[in-house]
DNA sequence: CTGGAGTATTTCTATTAGAAACACACGCAG
DNA sequence: CTGCGTGTGTTTCTAATAGAAATACTCCAG
């Protein structure tokens, strides 16, 4: 086994410095801060109703799993509040330990490449395997998806604009909502690429699927290219 | 048990229609489908090199693990090349199902939300733990992150260009060039924002630890509102 | 001949996504 | 009043994914 791997149950009070804490921990966290006692589902649809326009969701599994992990280390304290005489519910308070912890984080986390997964670009990138009048049809249903989302930021905008206190959440949503109608004018301008290639005939025939497609793969795909044994 | 949850390891054969495969596994199957025998190895150095600009590049357990089951699809088949005496590679190449099933994927599969989970921005979102200066560095650094990534688009780009029959990925790595030139500009105006915060003098005392912070976590928290028992 | 870099693959662990199951409250249509 | 859908609140399970590390062998430089 590993020389101990990177334990976190071991001992009942909070860690010295930060414990490596994955990104999400800290999200959670990071929604604490904002002094408030929440449960579990309400992180889940705060996160949901403005955490997902630059980061995405995290599941409800995941949440209540962090959530479970902090109170380990002693970065948040949760108590059960009664909403009629049967149903409860477990609500978290961040701690100062926690307060603390997030806070480093924060100062002196690595700056990270953001992931991006878009597999509307994969779609494109694999634009042959498509006929082009649908793939035109993916990347303008794209476009409408990002306008939709871009306008959502905007009410978000306005909605943090009114509250006091909410400075830093506005400009992230600020960012957001430019961030969207940047990915709405990028499918745009992918559309006026795509009509250029179908106007210039180079389509749909990119990979003649016998003869010389030798050299077909190019610069990434020449590793294979001198085997045979 | 689950019905029969949705197995795949039942027929040897390929499945009728497509099987519900992950994106990754259409990923691979896709850059199979420039007609090329690759190894797992190839394809990671692959889409290291062009596909991470607009989608996460597959780590190696993964690649090794999505050719197995393309394989027991009958996707893919492979042979094995000596290229010394002893040491041998697997090379896999699409099998004609492999390419109609990929075909459909790429014609009938939803228009999927982009996957982003933005660092950055989760920490500027949570800008009020962490000391302006600081937060300021994070987010130009980022910015010459950006602007890196943009360049290193704008080199595949031409290469691609270059290449006949790369007409479709040019037009990825086009957008993927405009992307990151936008990011770099988001990130500019987001600096400007910050510092606009900073001149108004509402940064770094957002919420007050103690004292009146009643309505502090706002609408997307003012579920928690109303409970008590 | 030792060490590092590159090729090539496997194994392990932890994180993450997503669905589903469960349990209860409330209002509304039949 | 009975069932049904919707919303709250939490847990459990499975599969997908990230990332590091182990293994192993080659070639080249010092």
């Amino acid at each position: 086994m590993a020389p101990h791997s990177r334990d976190e149950a071991a001992a009942p009070g909070p860690d010295p410095d930060d414990p490596r804490l994955p990104a999400t921990s800290w999200a959670v966290l990071g929604m604490l801060a904002f002094e408030q006692e929440l449960s579990g589902y309400d992180i889940k649809k705060w996160a949901d109703w403005s955490l997902k326009l630059f980061y995405w969701s995290p599941s409800f599994s995941q949440i209540y799993g962090e959530l479970k992990r902090l109170e380990r280390h002693g970065y948040v304290t949760s108590r059960t509040v009664m909403q009629d005489d049967v149903r409860g519910k477990r609500v978290y308070a961040i701690t100062p330990t926690g307060r603390e912890a997030v806070r480093t984080w924060a100062r002196t986390a690595p700056v990270e490449t953001p992931v991006l997964k878009h597999g509307v670009l994969l779609r494109v990138w694999l634009g042959h395997l498509t006929d082009p009048t649908r793939l035109r049809e993916i990347v303008a249903e794209h476009r409408d998806n990002s306008e939709r989302r871009r306008a959502e930021a905007a009410v978000d905008t306005q909605a943090a604009h009114n509250e006091t206190a909410w400075a830093y959440p506005e400009i992230a949503l600020k960012w957001a909502e430019r961030y969207h109608a940047a990915e709405r004018d990028l499918a745009d301008q992918m559309l006026r690429d795509l009509d250029d290639l179908q106007a210039s005939g180079r389509a749909t025939a990119p990979m003649p699927l016998a003869a010389g497609s030798a050299s077909a793969a190019g610069a990434g795909a020449r590793v294979a290219g001198d085997e045979e044994g």
